[in-house]
DNA sequence: GTTTACAGATTACACGCGTAGTCTACCGTG
DNA sequence: CACGGTAGACTACGCGTGTAATCTGTAAAC
């Protein structure tokens, strides 16, 4: 399990989305050009980010011509990390609690709870 | 579906764990011992916490002899817009991601599995 | 009535975040 | 070799947050 020393922050989440989705290191003018289009960031803006990711040691630097950036950890890490921080900040530790939450939030197409209902058959 | 215009930060939120525990309108002298308690904190450092909460409009003020307060969102309310709000910055809007990385996680014990499964019955 | 203690108001202050401008150094072009 | 463009470094600034000290007014105690 990861254990993050400093959060990253929701601008900062934009990066690294971006950098999971590339897949690869990518260097810092291609990271900017995708958030111009998608949030309509400056340069500087986007330069500053992945300074606070890399100061942060969540993202690493590659010296090439320029450099290029990874992340260091993935999308699932983080996501984990993230919804078990939830479960422990605001649903007393229960990972079930906020399972059903969700169930009763009524945001689950009759595909979805298919599909869940197959993932609890193999689990339990 | 209450909309939170402001968030309530990490600090606050013990605030309203302290107020939606008691389940009704406590005094600050009351809400500074819990916390003094659980937190260490000051007294100042609660009224202060407090008084945000109070300007962001998510908590009352009574007068009394002195000041109660009372929260003017329920947990569950509070529950479900963090998680929702999770789902959408992070797990593309499905909750089903979210739900499955859960169920991955190991966090649940076989007499959770069981009540989920008896929950999904219901709705499915 | 004067003192005391406490509730509430005001003020503080450093750090993180969102957002970005400016400065500098280097590399390619004319 | 001088010049312009661009990558990277440095600087900026207002707001929210975590954490609290100090001031003030009023009620209680003596």
């Amino acid at each position: 399990m990861v254990h993050l020393a400093s959060k990253i922050s929701d601008s900062e989440l934009e990066v690294m989305k971006v950098l999971w989705e590339a897949g690869d290191a990518l260097p810092v003018t291609e990271i900017r050009t995708r958030l111009h289009d998608r949030k309509g960031w400056e340069a500087t803006t986007v330069k500053t980010l992945v300074n606070r990711l890399h100061t942060k040691g969540v993202i690493q630097q590659e010296k090439r011509n320029v450099f290029y950036y990874r992340p260091l950890i993935s999308e699932e890490a983080y996501s984990d990390w993230a919804a078990q921080d939830m479960v422990d900040r605001l649903f007393k530790g229960s990972a079930r609690n906020l399972i059903a939450t969700l169930v009763k939030s009524e945001g689950l197409s009759a595909e979805d709870i298919d599909e869940l209902k197959a993932m609890f058959k193999v689990e339990g």
